[in-house]
DNA sequence: ATGGTAGCGCTGCTA
């Protein structure tokens, strides 16, 4: 199973990038944060002619994530179980069975400013996505977590620990947030893949040639359970996604991060 | 050199 999570910062700039990356790549799942789409036009038909299905949860402009899946895609959830009906649907959660795996696809707030209220409604979204997994999946399960979480786990997630001296993504807040999400028994697979820091990163900043500067942090993670990470055998950053190459678009601001198992 | 880029959408917000 090859198994791929890819901020695209806005599906409809990114979309030629996307079809030539799933070409050349062929992963069997792609999850996807910051499609910035609304359902209605989500390219359903696009995605089904090159071979996968998908579910998209989003309402346009911000946020919005989906998963594409050429093993199957069954029982689609959208957002959390428990949220108010009728309440303002974020898009920044969805979940689906493919290939006999759990895979949800999930967009962290951001935080903004640290002690902030989007700050606080960062933290309270990582603890009601460990209330999610707890209602919803089984540790013993297979299940993969993957997407823009906006924390960098340890020191080693980010080019230079003193540049974000009491930045978010790198507090120990958040830090703790996601290891309360881990602590239901999942297992950061590019982590465990490579021991070492720094990196591998997965997005650098638009601006002042930070990617060629190699100036990123490692904050697009895939989280398995035991099962999976037991089988993993590659966990990559794909960084050749990053760069600009031949097309006109410029490419998103993070890369892919590709696993495979089994 | 105290900024810089990108998307959305049309003004400034979000990242």
């Amino acid at each position: 199973m090859r198994l791929a999570t890819w901020n695209i910062n806005s599906l409809k700039a990114r979309q030629s990038r996307v079809e030539a990356w799933l070409a050349a790549t062929s992963p069997d799942v792609l999850c996807l944060q910051e499609t910035k789409l609304a359902d209605a036009v989500f390219p359903t038909a696009a995605f089904a002619a090159l071979g996968y299905e998908s579910a998209h949860h989003g309402n346009g402009r911000w946020n919005g994530v989906a998963i594409l899946s050429r093993v199957g895609l069954a029982d689609a959830r959208a957002g959390f179980r428990d949220d108010e009906p009728g309440s303002e649907e974020q898009g920044r959660i969805l979940s689906a069975d493919c290939g006999g795996t759990r895979v949800i696809s999930v967009y962290v707030p951001n935080g903004r400013v640290v002690g902030s209220e989007h700050f606080e409604a960062k933290l309270v979204w990582l603890h009601r996505l460990r209330a999610e997994l707890e209602a919803t999946c089984r540790p013993q399960d297979a299940v993969v977590v993957s997407g823009d979480f906006n924390v960098a786990p340890q020191d080693r997630d980010v080019f230079d620990i003193a540049r974000f001296d009491g930045a978010t993504h790198v507090t120990p807040a958040e830090r703790s947030a996601l290891v309360a999400v881990m602590d239901w028994g999942l297992v950061d697979v590019v982590r465990q893949t490579h021991p070492e820091g720094p990196g591998p990163f997965s997005w650098w900043d638009y601006r002042a040639g930070a990617f060629h500067k190699g100036e990123g942090m490692r904050i697009d993670l895939a989280l398995c359970s035991t099962s999976i990470a037991a089988e993993v055998t590659s966990a990559e950053v794909d960084r050749e996604a990053r760069k600009k190459g031949a097309l006109e678009t410029p490419p998103s601001d993070h890369a892919p991060v590709i696993i495979e198992w089994g």
